[in-house]
DNA sequence: GTGAAAGCGCTAACAT
DNA sequence: ATGTTAGCGCTTTCAC
């Protein structure tokens, strides 16, 4: 179909290990040939084949990253500060979207494993540590975990401290003066604790204010669960006044559904986030939440998973970033 | 690094083709002789090389998305259905953001093609017609344009009529009584004008309104933009009674704008937006807007895609979906 | 400064 | 039903 690097040779009158010389800026090439070559490969269209490059160099110069739910404006700030990263350093990137399911994810494994990526970001879909993931992690693909990490093992990772966002939080809503604080979040019934939850947990203890189960809901990150929620919350008057989602999306669920429910947010009930996506400081919505920097864990990620490719880094690296609260009017 | 078909062959006493053969699920291999081979492989942890594959096959099962910007929601929606479609054939997709940066876009053409994708489905970031591009045409990669067209040239597109959906959008606000229209919208000084405002200009034409050159604005596409234009006509008491802004982020953030003017929507300035991205229909933003089928339009390139790359389908397959008029609280 | 030859890991004829 | 052989398009020794 297009031309190769012999092709290219024939019409220069050189031998192709020459044409790959010159066509990669290797030293040993005479300027006057160096030239010719350039100018056959263009008259050609030539277009340098970076599959068989990748087969014989062992490097595909590709990463690939897992995520759990593009449409989260959340996944896109983090995986545009990757995918910068990676083009200036001339790497393309697979995008894999799991939807949180963890088989899919281990498809996903499997495909970038095939497809001899040079390394994996990877968001976990869950915190179950899957049998694939194993397997990449023996084949010795680097791996960053992404707003996620284990302490077991030898991985790296950037995340935030979820356990203080949590306890932020919740600290905040109390401050405000609630005592009735019901948390929202995502179920994770494997290994690792939810952190959001486990700090929620601790600023109520510290405050002396029991923990319910009844105002612990466990549920998916979708903006429809969050109105979902409130709705079932009224229909069981068990409305809290007061109420920590473990995301923005769920939030903005539960602020739209009590609207439409009649009721006030924060005068009624008043609700905190946590992510701080771009439409959290919306006038219409002022959305106090917990915010991570989306834009600087994008690039960590990719920094030190390159790093790593290119041999800098030994393959552990952990960085746990700083949550900030953002006061805004959904909580006062 | 990690085991090869020829270690498998050793270990489990055959010929590498065998070994192919066996794990290909191809014909001729004895049941007991696959059990074999399947087993030896599982235990050496073997992974297919897919880089050596698709050297040898000219199909590398993976497909380039182009698009201008991950972070306005109407992307990952877009993105998601491609995605979802692709990995459900097996396909992987590289993710390529172009920030609407036209360089950036050859750039990526040049990658893929490098790559050897099987396809590319494209989202212009301009209306230009690169050289890049052009090379790529020839060079056989079916490309199926997406959110755009062309109407020269065999293209194979899906878009939405943006002509029809500027004239609704215009001719609501004007049925609403207003006729001093603003329209907002990226600027576009080549080949095809931009739709939008076509329509818009149409709309205008129809009902007897004269377009006036002072209530158009040219800008980018994003939230802050919005912003600060609607600033920027207060400060040249220049305040239109309805803008159409041809794309929500844009009217989102022109409605932000105005409330921190302490304008009201729809009172003093009522807006219409173009996309229907979620947060259109929060009941804090209630855009009235343009709705395009995102994920039909995401399936729809895919699966176009796909086709022409099995060989269903000659290189030209154009669809036009009809934009759809969604009236909410930001212009009544 | 340039060329010849080997080989990356696989598939696809062509044998047997 | 299995093995042999020849590439896919490139980079990389090793010669000259």
């Amino acid at each position: 179909m297009s031309a190769t690097i012999k092709d290219v040779a024939k019409k220069a009158n050189v031998s192709y290990t020459t044409v790959s010389r010159a066509l990669n800026n290797k030293y040993g090439v005479k300027k006057e040939t160096r030239d010719r070559i350039v100018k056959a490969a263009a008259e050609m269209g030539y277009t340098c084949n970076a599959i068989a490059r990748g087969l014989v160099k062992k490097k595909t110069n590709t990463i690939g990253l897992i995520l759990p739910d593009i449409t989260n404006p959340f996944f896109p700030e983090i995986a545009m500060g990757i995918e910068d990263g990676a083009h200036a350093k001339g790497y393309s990137v697979f995008l894999c979207n799991t939807n949180y399911d963890p088989e899919r994810e281990a498809q996903y494994l499997k495909h970038l494993a095939e497809k001899r990526v040079d390394g994996i970001i990877l968001v976990p879909a869950s915190n179950e540590r899957s049998l694939e993931l194993n397997k990449i992690s023996e084949s010795g693909i680097p791996i960053v975990y992404a707003c996620s990490y284990y302490l077991e093992g030898d991985r790296s990772y950037v995340a935030i401290d979820d356990e203080r966002g949590g306890f932020l939080a919740t600290r905040h809503l109390v401050e405000q003066g609630y005592s009735t604080i019901a948390y929202i979040g995502a179920k994770d019934e494997t290994v690792k604790k939810d952190e959001r939850l486990v700090g929620y947990k601790q600023a109520l203890k510290k405050f002396g204010i029991p923990a319910r189960d009844r105002l612990i809901y466990y549920c998916d990150h979708k903006m429809k669960t969050g109105h979902d929620i409130i709705n079932k919350m009224i229909s069981k008057k068990e409305v809290p006044r007061a109420i920590f989602a473990a995301n923005d999306l769920l939030a903005i669920g539960v602020i739209q559904g009590a609207k439409e429910l009649g009721l006030s947010v924060p005068g009624d009930i008043a609700v905190v986030g946590f992510d701080d996506i771009p439409f959290a400081s919306l006038p219409e919505i002022q959305l106090t939440t917990i915010s991570q920097p989306k834009q600087k864990m994008g690039e960590l990620s990719i920094n030190i998973l390159l790093d790593i490719i290119f041999g800098n880094e030994q393959n552990t690296r952990r960085t746990i970033l700083e949550p900030e609260l953002v006061i805004r009017k959904s909580s006062c």
